[in-house]
DNA sequence: AATCTTCGGTTCATTATATGGAACAGTAAT
DNA sequence: ATTACTGTTCCATATAATGAACCGAAGATT
């Protein structure tokens, strides 16, 4: 996870950033040993920064296992970012219409590293598996939303890591086959994706724009594959980029 | 904001949290300049710590304005942090069954600091007026949840500031008067406010415990005082009680 | 019951790291 | 052209972070 430019001046702001971010879905509870191990931090500094984080309420401790994990003014601070946020609050209703109009499950998801992260869903009438995803984040060039966000966003491919990982027989692992797809994304105004991220599950994903046209996430309609024909996705494709202009605000 | 102890070691974390939380609802977006003076920081540190965090995604930049604001990170640490948390996942079907039965608005509350992070919502039938206030933040002195937690909790009422904000007459600003009604409140199990948050405005609250009988938060049913009678308030308390028993785990 | 491991947590001399004053650089308004 | 704001970078200084070694307690293993 050795990012771009190593930013001087902050080293421990940083390291403490990075405790913070090594509680993922998986592993919500983390010990002094795990987090040191994990950070590749002295277990003294490691120790140092998570007292400093719990004295701010970012972290507290599992009374039973006396184990790590986020905290309330994580909550805190979470719950302020996505409210000032308000591209969620807009996009709800848009989300619901979709879900409502086509049956399949809608989602509202935002760029994070080279992952998207599902803000908001709303599931469809079918309701063929997992849902209250709100929160997983996948890897961005196995899904449609990340592929949109690709083609459209100034960055284009190079936010994406050296190694694409395989999930599926038919993820995309090759940089080249991927840039292939982006001149065909950027005519219709919509990406696919189809098993690529999981074997029969697909979805399409369109960009959403801030006021100064800036990419600020993507939408996406998704259901089994046997659902999804070329037609259906063509159409799913148009419902969505409707869907997407509306949520752009104009001045 | 001079809290308790200076923890030492972890200056720089502790800083650059601390600008993190200068991000309130009133302020969602501020600029280097403002964050310098809140924060009392050199305007060079100050902007050191903001690309460290930058760098991370806790915090962009409005393209438009060019000023900071909590980024995608912070929301999908945030979004980590609620689901890890899975109180509110728990609560949320004991919420819509009390805002249903009494038809008033039902919340779930953490504390933070010195004040009550909302943390989940559901609106009753009576549709009052103030809706979606998750992620809003009431003094812990008055508002019904702060009261139970106060009367239940280890720490009790020194975790209170030393003075006592008033938001209207009815405001308790007296520490003693506080702690008068503690008795009471334990006995009952649920505290009350009646105009004491906002004019016109009742709800009374219950802490809701962990497995191990530690205080996790509290829950409040709260609508217009015209409709809270001390009757009615005692009823919706007994029912408040009973879920907060129902959402703790036994083993 | 004695020994070994493995936890979380602490100490302290060393030096790498963060600090902040000053100076710079873009914009916008005057 | 001047002023008054922004956000930036530089760099000598000393402060604040570092990590090897150390503690003490709680389980395992013998």
């Amino acid at each position: 996870m050795r990012d771009q430019a190593p930013p001087q001046g902050a080293q421990a702001a940083l390291r403490a950033i990075r405790l913070l971010k090594l509680f993922t879905a998986e592993a919500p509870e983390l010990q002094l040993a795990e987090l040191s191990y994990l950070s590749g931090l002295n277990k003294t500094t490691t120790h140092r920064l998570l007292k400093a984080l719990l004295s701010e309420e970012l972290l507290d401790r599992n009374p039973g296992t006396s184990a790590y994990r986020l905290g309330p003014g994580m909550m805190a601070l979470g719950v302020q970012a996505l409210s000032s946020n308000d591209l969620r609050l807009r996009a709800r209703p848009l989300l619901k219409r979709l879900a409502d109009e086509t049956g399949e499950t809608a989602t509202l998801e935002v760029p994070i590293d080279d992952t998207m992260l599902i803000l908001d869903e709303v599931t469809g009438r079918h309701f063929v598996g997992a849902s209250g995803n709100v929160g997983t984040r996948w890897p961005i060039h196995a899904t449609s939303t990340g592929k949109a966000l690709i083609a459209f966003e100034q960055r284009g491919p190079e936010r994406l890591n050296a190694t694409l990982l395989s999930l599926t027989p038919r993820t995309i692992t090759e940089i080249e086959v991927l840039e292939k797809q982006l001149g065909d994304i950027r005519r219709r105004g919509f990406a696919e994706t189809v098993d690529e991220l999981e074997d029969g599950f697909s979805g399409v994903g369109a960009v959403v724009r801030g006021g100064m046209g800036e990419v600020l996430g993507a939408l996406s309609i998704c259901g089994p594959t046997q659902r999804m024909s070329e037609n259906r996705r063509a159409q799913l494709g148009a419902a969505l980029c409707n869907a997407a202009t509306r949520l752009q605000p104009r001045y």
